[in-house]
DNA sequence: TATTATTTTCAATAAATTTTGAAAATTCGG
DNA sequence: CCGAATTTTCAAAATTTATTGAAAATAATA
């Protein structure tokens, strides 16, 4: 396979995966293609490459950047701008996962505080239940919380060492 | 809060959850619908509740069946059929970790193995850059594979235990 | 088997999300 | 400060995804 029809499939399929994540096509393409990237592009390199307008790509490009995974490089003697994104994927992975838990397992492990403690008799079955499956929730959440918490502040060596070790 | 009041509130943000995790709102409502169910609901239960349609209420129900999350139960004497959530959250997790590494993770590392045999000389920039990044995905990927195969095979209380120990 | 209850399908519709592109705002060099 | 290059915004349009509801299929009962 040629270099150009394997970007564009790389490029395709991780648009598609993004979607299955709640990204945007759009938004996961332009990662793909920085990420594939040697040198930084501009957001004319981008919206030529992948056939989006302006306004996509802009509104996408910032959107990488409130994620962590794509910063704005100044070229020296260029009045445009160059993006260029984190080519660790460790590192990609560590930031992803702190925005999305600071994004949606931290807001959820509050509002399961605050629903654990509904009123009513806890003989009452339908109060039982809820009680039981916001609790289990709660419990896995609260451990999956302090995990990924570890987790970010984890070299890559260190974690895939300990997880071989645990794993067999 | 009142029981009901927290239902809808648990319910509703399930769904807003789910939604950021490339789940239809109304699959993970009434996923929740069914955890803080004592006993099994029936179709025109689900689409009372929730306000849904019959054929909505229908085809989510279907998708958790195909999910493993939802199982139908069939009550002595009763036409109807009912249907009823796995409760046990650790369960919950694994079948959805395992479905998503199913239809996602492998389709992906499959896809790297071929994309990362791209002829070209190793030496161009462009053919490095390209190589570098599918084949750091492909490693990092490989590695969450072994390990969620190793989850998926745990039992709770050995995988919270391992965690705890392994994350001080 | 005929009748009725129940489930399933799917074309049409509605809703939500993404994309466009042109105008406005900003930035930079002279 | 002026003018050109560049970036940003955002209402309108296009696209994608979800939902409805009625008809068809299926299953249970008598």
């Amino acid at each position: 396979m040629k270099l150009t029809e394997a970007r564009q499939q790389f490029i395709s399929s991780w648009g598609a995966f993004g979607t299955h994540w709640g990204i945007n096509r759009t938004m996961a393409q332009i990662h793909a293609l920085l990420l594939v990237s040697p040198d930084p592009l501009t957001q004319d390199d981008i919206m030529h490459e992948l056939n989006i307008s302006r306004g996509n790509t802009n509104m996408n490009i910032r959107e990488l950047i409130n994620w962590g995974l794509v910063e704005r490089v100044l070229l020296t003697g260029e009045r445009k701008e160059y993006f260029s994104a984190e080519k660790d994927i460790w590192k990609v992975v560590k930031q992803i996962v702190k925005e999305r838990k600071k994004r949606e397992l931290e807001p959820m492990l509050q509002l399961l505080d605050k629903l654990e403690a509904v009123e009513g008799d806890k003989k009452d079955k339908q109060v039982k239940a809820f009680v039981d499956t916001v609790s289990g929730i709660k419990k896995l959440g609260k451990q999956a919380d302090k995990t990924l918490d570890t987790m970010i502040r984890a070299e890559e060596s260190w974690f895939v060492g300990a997880l071989m070790k645990l794993f067999k």
